[in-house]
DNA sequence: GGTAAATAGTTAAGGCCCTAACTATATTTT
DNA sequence: AAAATATAGTTAGGGCCTTAACTATTTACC
């Protein structure tokens, strides 16, 4: 029954993690902890920014996800995207990009054209709302994202830029090495 | 009508970012390019990381959220986890943890006591049958983590974990000094 | 001590994302 | 050329996540 510090959320996760690491260190052969400090820190990190720019582009009444469909849209201009090609780009399942095209379809900002060459293809393009939209946000959102990474000089950003790069290239390797023989239906 | 080099997604990504590079940092005076640098590539990473390490929790029945909660439960023992101190260490609200114990609840790996100093507040507690499942899952998903990391050594992850904790409160730090006055409902 | 404000949890409605199954069209194989 | 396979898109169903509104309880204030 002290008068208890008050603790704000950031310190409970700390002592969480402090405990947690040292018991599992302990408890687990396999358990490495500087793979575990990258890893805890990268899905930390990667929530509290996505988080706030997901705020900040919200106020333009869109999710994160069809901002960045309107930035590809925007780049392909008059051509369009056909749409499998964006779920690559934006690395998400066909099926959301439908759902995506719908609503921004809805909102008057992307219109769906058919694909002369090949009739399977449906392609999405921008329309003159939607570049308007865009335009409307893309500078207070390249100042956000300056203002995000303010912290950081440009050596540490571009080392960071590095890792990260270097980080994934090691997911994408280790995980191609995964079943090297012996595959069946 | 060429040949076709048969690109990659991971090609066409590049080259669609590379594009839209160049011509937004022509065209909007805020454009920083180590900043949106860096900001790509914490989501591509996290992106591919989270979605490997997704489907090897998967293969479990577990969703990496989940898994996460059994593990806050089972560092809490028998004494258990308030619900909104469970959000605040996952960083999800409130609502979205009474879904998440509901669905642990109905597979039977947590249950949910009432508190007997405060009546609002009901704590969840890790059942026999979770602690087991977790304990057949951890040696697998250390071992995961420390594949994921293989590509770095060990200063690289330090490294690496001390850039993200930077710039994560680098993006606290900004955030607070938002509408520094006129505060207006 | 009684009212106002804060806190804990739930519910409801909606968005994004997934996989699996389906239709339509193209391409490859034989 | 016909059959088998692959690809593009959609639909259906479900999981995770959010905010807003609601109930119950506790704490703070006058």
């Amino acid at each position: 029954m002290t008068p208890k510090p008050k603790q704000t959320a950031t310190d409970k996760r700390e002592i969480y993690y402090r405990d947690r690491v040292r018991q599992h260190g302990q408890r687990y052969r396999q358990f490495h902890l500087p793979s575990v400090e990258v890893l805890l820190n990268l899905a930390y990190t990667y929530n509290v920014t996505a988080t706030r720019l997901a705020r900040a582009i919200g106020k333009h009444g869109l999710s994160l996800s069809s901002f960045n469909l309107l930035m590809i849209l925007s780049r392909s201009g008059s051509e369009g995207c056909p749409l499998h090609e964006i779920g690559e780009l934006l690395l998400v399942s066909r099926a959301n990009i439908t759902g995506l095209v719908d609503s921004l379809e809805r909102k008057g900002l992307v219109e769906r054209v058919a694909d002369k060459r090949d009739r399977r293809v449906r392609v999405a393009r921008i329309t003159r709302t939607g570049e308007t939209l865009l335009e409307s946000i893309l500078p207070g959102h390249y100042l956000e994202l300056r203002k995000i990474c303010s912290g950081l000089n440009n050596a540490e950003k571009a080392s960071l830029r590095d890792l990260l790069t270097k980080l994934r290239h090691s997911v994408q390797f280790s995980q191609n090495k995964k079943r090297p023989r012996k595959s069946k239906k």
